[in-house]
DNA sequence: AAGTATCGTGGGAGCGCTCCCACTCCCGTG
DNA sequence: CACGGGAGTGGGAGCGCTCCCACGATACTT
């Protein structure tokens, strides 16, 4: 059929230049050099005259010239394009923005290096499974993994199908994948450490699910700032949740049955904290006149709270952009392989950033 | 003699050079078929015999192939592929799950249909070039473009290119491009006839930013719940705010000043919600004794409140599956030109989904 | 001076697919 | 019993790019 049309007619709307979108080709003939003078010009290539650069650039602005993306790919057999993947399952878990802003910082660095994002939210089994197929069949560069549970074998699995794999968090101290995470130990620490200069003695802390790392770890250093503030553990005043509001709730209930002469409480997210305030509030403890209480986060919900809630924020934004620089290093690097000699044997790299407590009404 | 083991030998697990993808000739030589009709069973197009789809799925499954998409993209001119476009000016402006729930609807819809989503969060002038680019450099098959503002040039822009699209919200009634919107007016009555039912009358609001529809719609909504409601409009019950609870707060000392004797509010949003409730609290009026307070929005702010907020619920992750099912299918029509269905003359599609009222304690 | 390393360059050879034309069957028809 | 025609098929011709080899020109050796 003749009727296939679409392809030419359509395109003529655009109609500023000739019709069809120019080619490397037809920029190489206007520029009077040779096909591979334009690609090395185009892609920064080491060894080109200043001559020819010029000649081509000019080309290239007066056609309007834009790289095939769909034949680089194929030609280079790389895709320019890097995916995100979200466990949905922790969405809930984590306060809302957080994805949000993690996307942000992703994004952001992507965009500067003229990279596409691929966003991947995979919650059930099959949308797993589906995506590791997309992976087997090459459609990007290398994945950015959010929040991974404990468990989780998907980033091996990705690492082992030779694709560069950056998570943000880690699943256990000894994180085998490259990662950018946040101090989420001294994020126990601080609140505990701002808690103590605000008089309390008796504090406690609900913690998130103890199977993934980064509960873990504020549990760690709540009870590291304890031992430094020279106060005894007591494990009557630490109890643990899943990061959400009803778990916040119930975790409080069960603390001021336990332990009634608390007086401070550190969540380790605002979201429980926001629970623990309403159970505080039932049982007619005031906040913070009687139960200092910080949270994790530094969300949305935290400025909202009933009073204000002191927070440790992370910088969420930041660790995307962060985790991105690090994942398009290191396809740098694969591709290039002989241009990475600083990097050494086997060693991921790994950045923790520092986070910073937000001091507000409620402690 | 087949020098090419295509099987078992290249097991090496080295990673790096990852044993070659098989591809569609290998595929075709192992069913025993052409190259034309392996690509015609992997697309599914008509005229196949039986037998030779048979052969080709077996060859298929026997040696994992996966197509190219790059090779796809080239040959076939298309990218399978769907942009979502944030403008980051008002991810501030709506409450912040709005886009996370959105994107979650989209990337749904469109993992579904094996396609990719490609994010695209543009908050400067600068990117919004880029972007353009993009589009002209052909990478997408469409677009989906988040909450547009009232003069925003893009989805004309789009559209120009030949690109299909589909938004989200309106700039206007008569909104030329196609959209998928909530029942905004509705949302509007649904609110005051709830407050009317409380025995409530002089109910004031506090609308968004009037340049744009969605806010305008909801104050059309909140006057004509109620003029059906037999109670006369009244202008100084209404304030005009910008989607923040900082505007929410100055909006309700405004009312509070111009008329101290109201007995509900009906907020544009959640979060401006939230602001007007502090405000209510400083001035020493009870919710919902005193003031009666309705969100839009039915965030996690609505429930974490104090009291929980009773809210107009917007079903946000839906809107985001319509669109992308829209956009599909003006993909389908414009490259299968002949197929189009029902589809009238020169209209493009448009829906709006219902919301629905969440009762809460503040009301 | 001739030889060798280096730069800058053109263009052939694909990458893996879709499009489409040509071809073979094999049916029904006159 | 030749004949037109549709169903089913194979494979050539690209799509626009990168890779890489070969080549001439320049620069540096000895």
């Amino acid at each position: 059929m003749e009727g296939d049309g679409t392809r030419g007619e359509s395109k003529s709307v655009s109609g500023r230049q000739s019709g069809r979108r120019p080619t490397l080709e037809e920029v190489a003939a206007l520029a009077g050099v040779g096909r591979g003078t334009v690609s090395r010009v185009i892609n920064g290539a080491p060894r080109v005259s200043e001559r020819a650069k010029d000649a081509v650039a000019r080309a290239v602005a007066e056609l309007g010239y834009l790289p095939n993306q769909a034949a680089r790919a194929l030609a280079g057999s790389r895709t320019d394009a890097v995916a995100l993947v979200i466990p949905e399952t922790e969405a809930r878990v984590f306060s809302e923005p957080y994805f949000l802003d993690l996307i942000r910082g992703v994004s952001a660095e992507l965009a500067a290096a003229d990279r596409q994002l691929l966003l991947t939210l995979v919650r059930t089994e099959a949308e797993r499974q589906r995506f590791e197929h997309y992976l087997a069949a090459q459609r990007v560069d290398g994945v950015l993994l959010a929040s991974v549970h404990g468990d989780d074998p998907l980033p091996d699995r990705i690492a082992r199908l030779g694709l560069p794999v950056v998570m943000n968090g880690r699943r256990s101290e000894a994180e085998p994948v490259a990662y950018v995470d946040s101090d989420n130990i001294g994020a126990g620490r601080a609140a505990v450490a701002h808690l103590v200069g605000r008089g309390r003695s008796r504090i406690a802390t609900i913690s998130g699910p103890l199977d993934m790392y980064v509960a873990r770890a504020r549990l760690g250093g709540y009870r590291a700032g304890l031992a430094e503030a020279g106060i005894q553990p007591d494990e009557s005043l630490e109890a643990t949740a899943d990061f959400t509001e009803e778990g916040g709730r119930l975790a409080m209930r069960e603390l001021l049955e336990r332990a009634p002469g608390l007086d401070a409480v550190f969540a380790a997210s605002d979201v429980m904290a926001a629970g623990a305030r309403g159970v505080l509030r039932e049982a007619g403890r005031r906040v913070p006149e009687d139960v200092a209480l910080v949270g994790v986060d530094d969300s949305t919900v935290a400025r909202l709270m009933d009073p204000p809630l002191t927070s440790v924020r992370q910088p969420i934004e930041e660790m995307g952009r962060t985790m991105t620089r690090l994942l398009l290093q290191k396809i740098a690097e694969e591709s290039g392989a002989d241009e990475a000699p600083e990097q050494g044997v086997g060693g991921q790299p790994r950045q923790v950033l520092p986070t910073e407590l937000v001091v507000r009404d409620s402690s």
